[in-house]
RNA sequence: CGGAGUGUAGCGCAGCCUGGUAGCGCACCUGCUUCGGGAGCAGGGGGCCGCAGGUUCAAAUCCUGCCACUCCGACCA
């Protein structure tokens, strides 16, 4: 992608209603356009990080045995006086009326609907478990939205609801998806905790939520540090076995939010060498709430005895559109963003030293069509502007690897290339670049 | 919802107290010179001063009401 033809408003003071650190370099690298309080607009960078989150949790989903679907924003209020949620939700609910006066709402969640879908399709034991997810905006009317995109009240999520025939097949569910987003998190470059929860509005038992460390996160979080050394589950987990064993070092470790911290249980279970206190952010929530949705909407299937019985649910979300913003309170320095491989906007940004000098200007685009073609998304900065606003850019928007082309190297046949998240420079050949950059490209 | 604050060009701000032709920096456009870490000079474009009402010969400025946004608290992916 040629710079000069993209769409890339870069600001270099910063908007003064942006407090926090991921606010302030999302609207200054141009991810986000503020629309209303907690309503944004995605810019094409950020477009295309969020693209990438997107991506990940899609495939760890699949992986787990989870169904991709697609569920409308705008839902009918029935469902919602079925399940008794109506009028319980409160302010917090987006209502709507269409041009014939009928009770609409804008989604928070998705239990009801997809309650309605799964009941009136199957009526089996035999076709679960079921986990049927979709990735969606939602919206809550919060009363204070703030910090960027980390608290909007528009907002996309990825949504799992599991469907069992039991409690024992619920709680298989629910640790696979356990599993799932210790991966999911994981894949982001991010270190992420499950914690013990509790289950608020969804209601419900057994309820974890993830929270991403970073020193400038909204919860204060106190664990054991071996917590933070545990090694998550590979990509050949087997999610039909018993993932207990998976999961148990994860539970067993003492780890809490400060606002169910103990202090005493804190100190007599963790040694002192081991006892960390820092900050974390929330971008997952996984819930086991039994029969409270399938009592009241009457979702029951046939048991092997031939006797109806009521499913037992779960549901699991993931903040996608909160995790551009805690990505990048985990991930950044004085510069700007630096963004994990993963999910960075573009793997390569290609710096042209001096448009208009023909030997420069064909080593660059030579360059930018073959990483093109081998696959590697590049943008490349073909504006004629000076070496210093070029680099403050590329730091600013924290892309992977600079690959950095100018009159100077390129009288050798050489260019530079520094890694974003180090500042490690090293000078190549022009033939080595391509080979030095598919080597490491690996997300 | 309680408390505090801010609305003036795309962004950051001054002007308001003490009413009198709407300004500065960045960004943007044109030209020339520059060019390996946010260039210099010259010229230029862009504003219902949040909205409505009032006071006044005259309102960005004073008064009243409303709206929007931000921050702190209680709630949340």
């Amino acid at each position: 992608m040629h710079l000069s033809r993209y769409f890339l408003p870069i600001l270099r003071e910063t908007p003064k209603e942006a407090e926090i650190v991921s606010h302030r370099l999302m609207l200054r690298a141009g991810l986000i356009r503020q629309q209303a309080a907690g309503i944004y607009s995605w810019l094409p960078l950020g477009k295309r990080v969020m693209a990438n989150i997107e991506r990940i949790v899609r495939e760890e989903q699949d992986r787990a045995g989870a169904i991709e679907i697609l569920m409308p924003t705008i839902q009918p209020a029935d469902l919602w006086r079925e399940s008794g949620r109506y009028d319980d939700y409160g302010k917090e609910m987006l209502r709507i009326g269409d041009r014939h006066g009928r009770d609409m709402l804008f989604g928070p969640t998705n239990e009801e609907m997809v309650t309605d879908i799964f009941r009136t399709y199957v009526s089996s034991y035999r076709a679960l478990p079921l986990n049927l997810y979709h990735i969606q905006w939602k919206f809550r009317d919060e009363v204070r939205p703030r910090f960027g995109v980390m608290r909007g009240r528009e907002f996309l999520m990825k949504d799992a609801y599991s469907f069992d025939v039991d409690d024992e097949g619920a709680r298989r569910s629910y640790n696979r998806m356990f599993v799932a987003y210790l991966r999911t998190f994981s894949r982001m470059g991010l270190t992420a905790i499950p914690m013990r929860a509790e289950t608020g509005p969804i209601g419900g038992q057994l309820s974890h939520e993830f929270l991403v460390l970073a020193e400038t996160g909204e919860s204060g979080v106190y664990c054991d540090a071996n917590i933070l050394q545990l090694k998550v589950p590979g990509e050949d987990v087997d999610y039909d076995r018993d993932l207990r064993p998976l999961i148990e070092p994860w539970t067993s470790y003492y780890a809490a939010t400060e606002d169910v911290h103990e202090v005493e249980r804190f100190e007599r279970e963790v040694p002192a060498g081991r006892q960390v206190a820092t900050r974390g952010i929330e971008v997952g929530q996984i819930f086991n709430f039994g029969t409270k949705y399938s009592l009241p909407m009457k979702t029951t299937v046939l048991g092997p005895n031939g006797v109806e019985r009521p499913i037992h649910g779960g549901s699991y979300g993931i903040g996608v559109s909160r995790l551009v913003g805690a990505i990048i309170e985990a991930s950044h320095d004085d510069a700007g963003i630096v963004w994990p491989d993963s999910v960075a906007p573009f793997a390569v940004g290609l710096i042209n030293l001096k448009v208009g000098d023909p030997a420069v200007d064909a080593a660059a685009g030579g360059l930018h069509d073959s990483l093109t073609k081998a696959g590697i998304s590049v943008l490349y900065d073909d504006l004629d502007q000076r070496a210093g606003a070029k680099f403050a850019t590329m730091d600013l928007i924290g892309l992977p690897w600079q690959v950095i082309v100018g009159p100077r190297g390129i009288e050798q046949g050489e260019v530079e290339i520094k890694r974003r998240a180090t500042g490690a420079r090293e000078t190549l050949g022009l033939d080595a670049v391509m080979n030095r950059l598919a080597g490491e490209r690996k997300p």
